[in-house]
DNA sequence: ACCTGAACACCGTTCAAGT
DNA sequence: ACCTGAACACCGTTCAAGT
């Protein structure tokens, strides 16, 4: 298990310690580190302080020294993987494909790390990593001509979404069997599942639902891809239009 | 504490058991109405197994044989639930009014059960009280005129949306003391206190959140109705102008 | 068929005691 | 100042035993 790879990247007033060769003292970061790599491997279920702990080669109580709680290391955890995201470069003349672009990359870190998407929703981010995310696509809403009001308003409904529909996503592939290996096959075969489950529904309580099984299924060929490029067009042409109200 | 109130809708099938006028019988219905009334109580954190049976005079081991897990539960729970969401009547000439207006009740019902929209968030409802809010949603959907894709897509975006961001807003009420009485007041503090922290970034590395702290924060004095309603106004423009483009 | 007590294998967190 | 073992007060779930 090598967990020596990802170096620590160099904390605002680093807490360096010179003259200190012990093997390797316990730090916020580090045990934050090792709970990422547990959960990316094995999911938020599996994670607990003692194996995170036990990980380190120390007990679970030493943790408690440099992290308040359980919750406190899920910030961490989050705010670290928040340093991966890609903002793009502002573009006047194309502001929505900036936000579509944005969007796509936070689903791709988000997709990158199990359960993280899962473990963001559930808190409201104002780490160190956040911020210099949040500082550009501020930059990037208002090359956009939109309101400041607009402007203050979008990047929560931006992330929120992409949160809930990366947390979706994992719910989705892991439905067939738990474990860690669900594959887009999987995801299909439920997909054909339900389409063939509503399609069957009595004709008098549930017309619609009948006769549309196969778009709400994809026809049992879900391509999450799609389903996000569909709510990106959504959400970029409904700031579109807002904008163009606000120019008249 | 009123534990007969609320009775349970006749199931597909009533389980009816005419002979038997033992006290109450344990049934899923009642397992799901008792932890329903505890969550709304105390949230989904306080939620145990054990609780669960307590409060119906038993131990619990006894569940089990009703409910195959704490996941199952929950499902129940959630589907209990959803039986209050009121979907509008179709109405072709104002479609984008009717599709706000089923978000709107939506998310009341959520905000009206305690951490139910956290619950709600990590499952994909199937149950015999989501069917026919699923089946009403499409009905007003295909009176938009939006093509078939388009009605399969958008009901998974709606429901996402309102899920997470009532789970979201609870965070945000939450976040001052964790106790049960959340005010308006103390979301406005910290709203507050994330205003001027925004405001007294160093202005070289984040001029953009320095000077959007006001707009990002509504000035201190957030408004989660207010919020809402503009990610309405986007979802529901964003629809109106794939409607338009498919019409062209 | 349904219910039960007791047990299994865990949790997060605290705290007195050590260095 | 930091770390530790042991304990506290819980968990979800299983299972042999009862009726």
């Amino acid at each position: 298990m090598p967990d020596d790879e990802r170096p620590v990247p160099p904390r605002l007033q680093g807490r360096s310690r010179a003259g200190r060769s012990s093997r390797r003292t316990l730090s916020a970061e580090l045990i934050a580190e090792a709970a990422l790599a547990l959960i990316d491997e094995d999911g938020v279920e599996a994670l607990s302080m003692r194996r995170v702990a036990e990980r380190l080669g120390t007990g679970a109580a030493s943790l408690y020294a440099h992290v308040a709680s359980k919750e406190e290391l899920l910030d961490l955890v989050v705010d670290r993987v928040m340093a991966e995201v890609q903002v793009p470069a502002p573009d006047a003349a194309d502001w929505g494909e900036t936000v579509k672009q944005l969007m796509r990359n936070h689903r791709a870190v988000l997709r990158a790390h199990r359960d993280i998407a899962r473990i963001a929703l559930a808190r409201i981010p104002t780490g160190p990593n956040a911020l210099p995310v949040l500082e550009q696509t501020l930059a990037l809403l208002r090359a956009s001509g939109l309101s400041d009001r607009v402007v203050g308003l979008a990047p929560d409904l931006m992330a929120l979404y992409v949160d809930a529909v990366t947390f979706e996503e994992t719910l989705f592939e892991g439905s067939q069997h738990p474990g860690p290996e669900a594959t887009l096959e999987d995801v299909q075969a439920f997909a054909r599942e339900l389409r063939d489950f509503f399609a069957a529904l009595p004709e008098d309580r549930y017309p619609n639902l009948r006769a549309m099984a196969a778009p709400l299924t994809s026809d049992g060929n879900v391509d999450p891809d799609e389903r996000f490029e569909f709510a990106l067009d959504v959400i970029v042409r409904g700031l579109q239009a807002i904008a163009a109200d606000e120019r008249a």
